[in-house]
DNA sequence: CAAATATATACGCATATACGGATATATGCA
DNA sequence: TGCATATATCCGTATATGCGTATATATTTG
């Protein structure tokens, strides 16, 4: 049961910031490059590399390499669905 | 949008934590107060109390002063059923 | 008022994490 | 092989956060 709240934790973890959620924007939209994330979001492309890789880790983007080029893209269109929902609840109290 | 995604943040960075976990899975039950709370969990009540201002400060428990005894309980039950949902997600993962 | 109980806060320390900047690695191409 | 492009990693720094310990605040009771 420890162990489930730990993994829960981290899950969350990864999705408690702006940069990743940004991130997450952008891909759920369909497969991004790095170069297009870097784009899309206003960061550096070390930045996005590492953000891409916390979620990868976390099972929640996966990761095709294609040569030199690397994409990724929503791995469970649950995380996407519940953020979404999350965004609308609180979309809603700003106005 | 950003100040959206800076908010959604803030709100998946409260439940990152397991301490606050085991807290919210301890009310999710029913109110209880901050002594109560300290029993279930296994952490100190300054510790206990950071966390439960926390989780109410994110709009996550409601908070009720009844004399000396302060409660605690659920805003908002889609909150619960997110983490539960996510827990079973991650459970099956472990086995 | 004094003491006991319940809760919150202050302080210090250790750890984690985000970011910028520089650099390393890998692949494709002339 | 040499060079350009795409991505990942290293390092230092600034900031945030969790926790233990002690203490403060508030309420009840004798």
């Amino acid at each position: 049961m420890e162990k489930v709240f730990s993994k829960v934790a981290a899950y969350f973890n990864v999705l408690s910031d702006p940069v990743r959620l940004r991130i997450m924007y952008a891909v759920c939209t369909g497969e991004k490059s790095v170069s297009e994330v870097v784009e899309m979001c206003g960061t550096s492309q070390a930045n996005v590399s590492r953000h891409l890789l916390a979620l990868h880790k976390a099972g929640i983007l996966l990761r095709r390499k294609e040569g030199v080029t690397v994409y990724y893209s929503i791995a469970d269109n649950a995380t996407v669905e519940m953020c979404q929902t999350v965004c609308a609840k609180i979309a809603e109290g700003i106005h």
